[in-house]
DNA sequence: TATGAAAAGACTCCTCA
DNA sequence: TGAGGAGTCTTTTCATA
Protein backbone atom coordinates (compact mmCIF):
# COMPACT_ATOMS: atom_id res chain seq x y z
CA UNK A 1 0.00 0.00 0.00
CA UNK A 2 1.19 3.42 -1.02
CA UNK A 3 -0.21 6.03 1.05
CA UNK A 4 -3.17 7.79 -1.06
CA UNK A 5 -3.78 12.39 -1.34
CA UNK A 6 -7.17 13.00 -0.67
CA UNK A 7 -7.20 14.05 -4.47
CA UNK A 8 -6.15 10.23 -5.63
CA UNK A 9 -9.09 9.45 -3.14
CA UNK A 10 -11.94 11.63 -4.81
CA UNK A 11 -10.61 10.46 -8.50
CA UNK A 12 -11.02 7.06 -7.21
CA UNK A 13 -14.16 7.05 -5.91
CA UNK A 14 -15.55 9.07 -8.79
CA UNK A 15 -14.00 6.17 -11.46
CA UNK A 16 -14.63 3.33 -8.63
CA UNK A 17 -18.39 4.65 -9.53
CA UNK A 18 -18.49 5.71 -12.96
CA UNK A 19 -15.79 4.05 -15.51
CA UNK A 20 -16.26 5.71 -18.16
CA UNK A 21 -16.66 9.17 -16.95
CA UNK A 22 -14.72 11.34 -18.64
CA UNK A 23 -11.50 13.54 -18.12
CA UNK A 24 -13.48 16.50 -18.51
CA UNK A 25 -15.71 15.77 -16.12
CA UNK A 26 -13.82 14.09 -13.62
CA UNK A 27 -11.66 17.05 -13.62
CA UNK A 28 -14.82 19.14 -12.71
CA UNK A 29 -15.95 16.78 -9.82
CA UNK A 30 -12.08 16.72 -8.05
CA UNK A 31 -11.63 20.81 -9.19
CA UNK A 32 -8.38 20.44 -11.04
CA UNK A 33 -7.33 20.75 -14.40
CA UNK A 34 -7.98 18.28 -17.29
CA UNK A 35 -4.41 17.65 -18.05
CA UNK A 36 -3.84 17.43 -13.94
CA UNK A 37 -6.50 14.85 -13.19
CA UNK A 38 -5.52 12.75 -16.55
CA UNK A 39 -1.48 12.52 -15.26
CA UNK A 40 -2.80 11.62 -12.03
CA UNK A 41 -4.93 8.92 -13.65
CA UNK A 42 -1.82 7.75 -15.88
CA UNK A 43 0.47 7.18 -12.00
CA UNK A 44 -2.81 5.76 -10.39
CA UNK A 45 -2.94 3.17 -13.44
CA UNK A 46 0.72 3.20 -13.54
CA UNK A 47 1.10 1.98 -10.02
CA UNK A 48 -1.79 -0.43 -10.14
CA UNK A 49 -4.06 0.83 -7.68
CA UNK A 50 -6.25 0.99 -10.57
CA UNK A 51 -6.04 -2.74 -12.14
CA UNK A 52 -8.33 -2.20 -14.79
CA UNK A 53 -11.90 -1.23 -15.88
CA UNK A 54 -15.21 -3.18 -16.40
CA UNK A 55 -18.89 -3.38 -17.58
CA UNK A 56 -20.83 -4.60 -14.60
CA UNK A 57 -23.45 -6.86 -16.60
CA UNK A 58 -26.61 -8.15 -15.75
CA UNK A 59 -26.49 -12.22 -14.67
CA UNK A 60 -30.33 -12.31 -16.04
CA UNK A 61 -29.92 -10.43 -19.22
CA UNK A 62 -26.42 -12.13 -20.35
CA UNK A 63 -28.33 -15.60 -19.78
CA UNK A 64 -26.05 -16.64 -16.66
CA UNK A 65 -29.19 -16.27 -13.79
CA UNK A 66 -27.08 -18.64 -11.04
CA UNK A 67 -24.48 -17.69 -9.17
CA UNK A 68 -22.89 -20.16 -6.45
CA UNK A 69 -20.19 -20.30 -3.87
CA UNK A 70 -18.34 -23.29 -4.23
CA UNK A 71 -15.83 -24.07 -0.97
CA UNK A 72 -13.27 -26.54 -2.53
CA UNK A 73 -11.32 -29.36 0.05
CA UNK A 74 -8.56 -30.77 -0.98
CA UNK A 75 -9.23 -34.64 -0.86
CA UNK A 76 -5.58 -35.43 -0.99
CA UNK A 77 -3.82 -33.08 2.28
CA UNK A 78 -0.26 -34.02 0.40
CA UNK A 79 -1.13 -32.87 -2.82
CA UNK A 80 0.50 -29.70 -4.41
CA UNK A 81 -1.29 -26.59 -3.81
CA UNK A 82 -1.94 -25.27 -7.20
CA UNK A 83 -5.70 -25.22 -7.64
CA UNK A 84 -6.38 -21.56 -8.63
CA UNK A 85 -4.06 -22.72 -12.15
CA UNK A 86 -6.20 -26.23 -12.44
CA UNK A 87 -9.15 -24.53 -12.19
CA UNK A 88 -8.45 -20.83 -14.65
CA UNK A 89 -9.61 -22.91 -17.47
CA UNK A 90 -13.01 -22.53 -16.59
CA UNK A 91 -14.89 -19.73 -17.79
CA UNK A 92 -17.98 -20.46 -15.32
CA UNK A 93 -15.89 -19.01 -12.35
CA UNK A 94 -15.56 -15.34 -12.21
CA UNK A 95 -13.62 -15.19 -8.91
CA UNK A 96 -11.64 -17.64 -6.78
CA UNK A 97 -10.42 -16.63 -3.09
CA UNK A 98 -7.42 -18.38 -1.28
CA UNK A 99 -9.12 -18.58 2.50
CA UNK A 100 -9.25 -19.28 6.32
CA UNK A 101 -11.09 -21.82 7.87
CA UNK A 102 -12.55 -25.28 7.26
CA UNK A 103 -12.32 -24.96 2.81
CA UNK A 104 -9.30 -24.63 1.74
CA UNK A 105 -11.03 -21.82 -1.54
CA UNK A 106 -13.98 -20.16 -2.19
CA UNK A 107 -14.90 -19.82 -5.90
CA UNK A 108 -18.07 -17.51 -7.62
CA UNK A 109 -19.37 -19.59 -10.79
CA UNK A 110 -22.27 -18.14 -12.69
CA UNK A 111 -23.98 -20.45 -14.95
CA UNK A 112 -27.31 -20.55 -16.92
CA UNK A 113 -29.01 -23.18 -15.01
CA UNK A 114 -28.80 -25.82 -12.50
CA UNK A 115 -27.56 -28.78 -15.03
CA UNK A 116 -24.82 -26.18 -15.82
CA UNK A 117 -23.98 -25.92 -12.23
CA UNK A 118 -24.06 -29.73 -12.16
CA UNK A 119 -21.68 -29.30 -14.86
CA UNK A 120 -19.26 -26.99 -13.43
CA UNK A 121 -18.80 -28.86 -10.14
CA UNK A 122 -18.31 -32.19 -12.13
CA UNK A 123 -15.61 -30.18 -14.03
CA UNK A 124 -14.05 -28.59 -10.91
CA UNK A 125 -13.84 -31.83 -9.32
CA UNK A 126 -12.05 -33.73 -12.05
CA UNK A 127 -9.36 -31.19 -13.03
CA UNK A 128 -8.36 -30.09 -9.20
CA UNK A 129 -9.67 -33.62 -7.07
CA UNK A 130 -11.65 -31.83 -4.51
CA UNK A 131 -14.59 -32.21 -3.08
CA UNK A 132 -16.74 -29.36 -2.51
CA UNK A 133 -19.71 -27.38 -0.88
CA UNK A 134 -22.11 -25.30 -2.66
CA UNK A 135 -24.10 -22.43 -1.86
CA UNK A 136 -26.55 -21.09 -4.39
CA UNK A 137 -27.27 -17.39 -4.19
CA UNK A 138 -31.26 -16.41 -4.88
CA UNK A 139 -30.55 -13.34 -4.97
CA UNK A 140 -28.36 -10.35 -4.90
CA UNK A 141 -29.75 -7.38 -2.92
CA UNK A 142 -26.66 -5.37 -4.14
CA UNK A 143 -22.83 -6.41 -5.51
CA UNK A 144 -19.62 -4.26 -6.49
CA UNK A 145 -20.81 -1.09 -4.03
CA UNK A 146 -17.48 0.67 -4.72
CA UNK A 147 -15.41 0.17 -2.18
CA UNK A 148 -14.97 3.08 0.87
CA UNK A 149 -11.42 4.58 -0.72
CA UNK B 1 -33.10 -12.10 -19.55
CA UNK B 2 -33.80 -11.38 -23.29
CA UNK B 3 -31.93 -12.75 -26.11
CA UNK B 4 -28.63 -11.55 -27.57
CA UNK B 5 -27.50 -11.40 -30.39
CA UNK B 6 -23.86 -12.52 -31.34
CA UNK B 7 -22.53 -8.82 -32.04
CA UNK B 8 -24.06 -7.63 -28.75
CA UNK B 9 -22.30 -10.66 -27.17
CA UNK B 10 -19.02 -9.93 -28.35
CA UNK B 11 -19.56 -6.08 -27.79
CA UNK B 12 -20.30 -7.62 -24.09
CA UNK B 13 -17.22 -9.39 -24.21
CA UNK B 14 -15.02 -6.17 -25.20
CA UNK B 15 -16.86 -4.15 -22.47
CA UNK B 16 -16.57 -6.84 -19.79
CA UNK B 17 -12.72 -6.82 -20.17
CA UNK B 18 -12.10 -3.26 -21.00
CA UNK B 19 -14.51 -0.50 -19.60
CA UNK B 20 -13.50 2.01 -20.96
CA UNK B 21 -12.82 1.20 -24.75
CA UNK B 22 -13.52 3.85 -27.43
CA UNK B 23 -16.09 3.40 -29.28
CA UNK B 24 -13.83 3.65 -32.44
CA UNK B 25 -11.82 0.46 -30.54
CA UNK B 26 -15.17 -1.23 -30.08
CA UNK B 27 -16.34 -0.83 -33.93
CA UNK B 28 -13.24 -2.43 -35.18
CA UNK B 29 -12.90 -5.12 -32.77
CA UNK B 30 -16.62 -6.10 -33.14
CA UNK B 31 -16.81 -5.88 -37.36
CA UNK B 32 -18.93 -2.82 -37.23
CA UNK B 33 -19.14 1.11 -37.83
CA UNK B 34 -18.77 3.57 -35.15
CA UNK B 35 -22.57 4.78 -35.32
CA UNK B 36 -23.84 0.95 -35.42
CA UNK B 37 -21.62 0.12 -32.35
CA UNK B 38 -22.62 2.73 -30.55
CA UNK B 39 -26.08 2.74 -30.98
CA UNK B 40 -26.05 -0.72 -29.94
CA UNK B 41 -24.11 -0.22 -26.66
CA UNK B 42 -26.46 2.57 -25.93
CA UNK B 43 -29.71 0.25 -26.19
CA UNK B 44 -28.04 -2.76 -23.97
CA UNK B 45 -27.31 0.20 -21.12
CA UNK B 46 -31.13 1.03 -21.59
CA UNK B 47 -32.29 -2.51 -21.57
CA UNK B 48 -30.10 -2.99 -18.52
CA UNK B 49 -27.65 -5.77 -19.91
CA UNK B 50 -24.91 -3.17 -18.80
CA UNK B 51 -25.80 -2.06 -15.39
CA UNK B 52 -22.77 0.31 -15.40
CA UNK B 53 -18.87 1.06 -15.31
CA UNK B 54 -16.21 0.63 -12.77
CA UNK B 55 -12.37 0.68 -12.08
CA UNK B 56 -11.34 -1.89 -10.42
CA UNK B 57 -8.87 -0.72 -7.36
CA UNK B 58 -6.40 -2.83 -6.12
CA UNK B 59 -7.56 -3.60 -2.52
CA UNK B 60 -4.17 -3.13 -1.07
CA UNK B 61 -3.17 0.12 -2.45
CA UNK B 62 -6.22 1.39 -1.78
CA UNK B 63 -5.28 0.96 2.09
CA UNK B 64 -8.20 -2.21 2.67
CA UNK B 65 -6.26 -5.23 2.10
CA UNK B 66 -8.39 -7.54 4.54
CA UNK B 67 -11.42 -8.59 2.59
CA UNK B 68 -13.78 -11.35 4.68
CA UNK B 69 -17.00 -13.25 3.66
CA UNK B 70 -19.67 -12.87 6.43
CA UNK B 71 -22.27 -15.63 6.87
CA UNK B 72 -25.45 -14.23 8.52
CA UNK B 73 -28.29 -15.96 10.49
CA UNK B 74 -31.37 -14.36 12.01
CA UNK B 75 -31.08 -14.73 16.15
CA UNK B 76 -35.02 -14.14 16.18
CA UNK B 77 -36.55 -16.53 13.02
CA UNK B 78 -39.73 -14.88 13.50
CA UNK B 79 -38.46 -11.15 13.11
CA UNK B 80 -38.67 -9.67 9.00
CA UNK B 81 -36.21 -10.25 6.85
CA UNK B 82 -34.93 -6.76 5.78
CA UNK B 83 -31.31 -7.40 6.38
CA UNK B 84 -30.21 -6.38 3.50
CA UNK B 85 -31.38 -2.75 3.59
CA UNK B 86 -30.53 -2.69 7.70
CA UNK B 87 -26.61 -3.08 6.62
CA UNK B 88 -26.73 -1.02 3.31
CA UNK B 89 -25.35 1.79 5.07
CA UNK B 90 -22.09 -0.14 6.09
CA UNK B 91 -19.70 1.03 3.20
CA UNK B 92 -17.25 -1.63 4.13
CA UNK B 93 -19.85 -4.39 2.92
CA UNK B 94 -19.16 -4.53 -1.22
CA UNK B 95 -22.03 -7.45 -1.96
CA UNK B 96 -24.74 -9.17 -0.06
CA UNK B 97 -26.08 -12.08 -1.41
CA UNK B 98 -29.06 -13.74 -0.49
CA UNK B 99 -28.59 -17.79 -0.03
CA UNK B 100 -29.67 -21.09 -0.05
CA UNK B 101 -27.60 -23.46 3.08
CA UNK B 102 -27.00 -23.24 6.29
CA UNK B 103 -26.90 -19.37 6.31
CA UNK B 104 -29.31 -16.64 5.19
CA UNK B 105 -27.10 -13.86 3.65
CA UNK B 106 -23.19 -14.05 3.02
CA UNK B 107 -21.82 -10.56 2.65
CA UNK B 108 -18.03 -9.50 1.11
CA UNK B 109 -16.16 -6.86 3.14
CA UNK B 110 -13.09 -5.43 2.96
CA UNK B 111 -11.67 -3.09 5.56
CA UNK B 112 -8.22 -2.34 7.01
CA UNK B 113 -7.12 -4.52 9.31
CA UNK B 114 -8.52 -7.37 11.74
CA UNK B 115 -9.58 -4.62 14.29
CA UNK B 116 -11.45 -3.02 11.58
CA UNK B 117 -13.27 -6.53 11.22
CA UNK B 118 -13.72 -7.14 14.28
CA UNK B 119 -15.60 -3.41 14.51
CA UNK B 120 -17.81 -3.97 11.26
CA UNK B 121 -18.89 -7.18 12.59
CA UNK B 122 -19.78 -5.57 15.98
CA UNK B 123 -22.06 -2.91 14.05
CA UNK B 124 -23.27 -5.67 11.47
CA UNK B 125 -24.82 -7.54 14.74
CA UNK B 126 -25.83 -4.30 16.01
CA UNK B 127 -27.78 -3.52 12.91
CA UNK B 128 -29.14 -6.84 11.34
CA UNK B 129 -29.44 -8.88 14.86
CA UNK B 130 -27.90 -11.49 13.18
CA UNK B 131 -24.89 -14.47 14.19
CA UNK B 132 -22.52 -14.60 12.39
CA UNK B 133 -19.93 -16.74 10.71
CA UNK B 134 -16.78 -15.28 9.48
CA UNK B 135 -14.60 -16.47 6.23
CA UNK B 136 -10.92 -14.47 6.02
CA UNK B 137 -9.87 -14.21 2.63
CA UNK B 138 -5.65 -15.12 2.73
CA UNK B 139 -5.05 -14.21 -0.75
CA UNK B 140 -7.20 -13.47 -4.33
CA UNK B 141 -5.71 -15.72 -7.32
CA UNK B 142 -8.43 -14.18 -9.36
CA UNK B 143 -11.37 -11.92 -9.02
CA UNK B 144 -13.85 -9.66 -11.31
CA UNK B 145 -12.85 -12.32 -14.44
CA UNK B 146 -15.54 -11.46 -17.21
CA UNK B 147 -18.11 -13.52 -17.36
CA UNK B 148 -18.35 -16.04 -20.42
CA UNK B 149 -21.55 -14.09 -22.27
C1' DT C 1 2.69 18.72 -9.64
C1' DA C 2 -0.34 22.03 -11.91
C1' DT C 3 -1.69 24.76 -15.91
C1' DG C 4 -3.11 26.19 -20.66
C1' DA C 5 -2.79 25.58 -25.50
C1' DA C 6 -2.82 22.94 -29.64
C1' DA C 7 -3.12 18.84 -32.46
C1' DA C 8 -5.08 14.39 -32.88
C1' DG C 9 -8.69 11.67 -32.12
C1' DA C 10 -13.39 10.34 -30.49
C1' DC C 11 -18.32 11.23 -29.77
C1' DT C 12 -22.70 12.37 -31.35
C1' DC C 13 -26.15 13.31 -34.42
C1' DC C 14 -27.76 13.43 -38.85
C1' DT C 15 -29.11 11.65 -43.38
C1' DC C 16 -29.34 8.03 -46.62
C1' DA C 17 -29.46 3.28 -47.78
C1' DT D 1 -30.22 -1.75 -38.53
C1' DG D 2 -26.09 -0.18 -40.71
C1' DA D 3 -22.86 3.28 -42.94
C1' DG D 4 -20.75 7.69 -43.65
C1' DG D 5 -19.81 12.42 -42.67
C1' DA D 6 -19.65 17.01 -40.25
C1' DG D 7 -19.36 19.60 -36.14
C1' DT D 8 -18.23 19.63 -31.44
C1' DC D 9 -16.10 17.94 -27.53
C1' DT D 10 -12.22 14.94 -25.40
C1' DT D 11 -7.91 13.11 -25.01
C1' DT D 12 -3.22 13.52 -25.09
C1' DT D 13 1.11 15.80 -25.27
C1' DC D 14 4.09 19.61 -24.48
C1' DA D 15 6.08 23.87 -22.82
C1' DT D 16 6.08 26.51 -18.79
C1' DA D 17 5.66 27.78 -14.01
Amino acid sequence: MTNLEPTDRAILRELAADGRCSFTDLAERVGLSVSAVHQRVRRLEQRGVVKGYAARLDGDEIGLPLTAFISLTPIDPAAPDDYPRRLEHLPQIEACYSVAGDASYVLRVRVASPTALEEVLRQIREAAHVSTRTTVVLSTPYEDRPPAV
